[in-house]
DNA sequence: CCGCATCCAGTATGATACTG
DNA sequence: CAGTATCATACTGGATGCGG
């Protein structure tokens, strides 16, 4: 059963933004990373997706394909063939969502450097 | 530039992946929040933030500001006054960052009804 | 080949009480 | 006012084995 963790109150918008709504999607551990995945090479098997991220695991990465594909985000095609196959991409939707974290992507290539520095020599006295 | 150094197919650099280091930083649940709250209001109190976040435990509060001070995004002043008074603000850093998140949020506000219907529509098998 | 179920550990989050 | 400390809990993510 879902635990909905989100109130809805009228009194709050922040508590109800649909930023807390969508970031908890893909605010978690993979959903970027297979959405960048499926973005660059379209449609995908399911094999294809966890050797492009070899450090996911078929449950994480089952679970993440689930997720995305309830939000709309991810279509999913099931051929019933022997073997069977899977096939995965975004939709237009996920598309649409795909510059924004390639944006985000990038800023986090660009300033990735100085996070770390920042983050091991805290030693910044005035700014 | 355009070229694409983020792909994370056969280069395999998790460890290096500047997607997963920063995600895994504002991938919590409230960095975001804080983070639009102080592109919002620029200077803010410990208070204030609590306030303008009300589902937010001191804690988390406490655990999101360092997190965003250690990787500069977050600057924070301490003031030895009786009562003490502590202020936030966003480094320059953190606003050079606040533009992706706010294009993120302004993606979500737009089709999070859109998410919402699809999340909903899917589980009929299931009553 | 694709995916699910189960168990298990680490962590993120939260409530509460206490301190300077 | 602005935290810190402690405990309790929920959830995430990983390993493994089973099923279609």
């Amino acid at each position: 059963m879902d635990n909905e963790k989100i109130i809805i109150r009228d009194d709050l918008d922040i508590a109800n933004c649909p930023v807390r709504n969508v970031l908890d999607r893909f605010g978690d551990k993979w959903s970027v990373l297979v959405m960048i995945n499926l973005g660059n090479n379209g449609i995908m098997r399911f094999n294809e997706l966890q050797k492009s991220i070899p450090d996911i695991s078929q449950k994480m990465l089952t679970a993440t394909l689930r997720s995305l594909e309830a939000d709309g985000i991810v279509s999913r095609s099931v051929y019933a063939e022997v073997p069977p196959r899977v096939e995965y991409q975004l939709t237009e939707l996920g598309e649409t969502l795909l510059p924004h974290i390639r944006g985000l992507s990038q800023w986090a290539f660009t300033h990735m450097a100085t996070i770390l520095k920042n983050r091991a020599g805290k030693t910044d006295k005035d700014s």
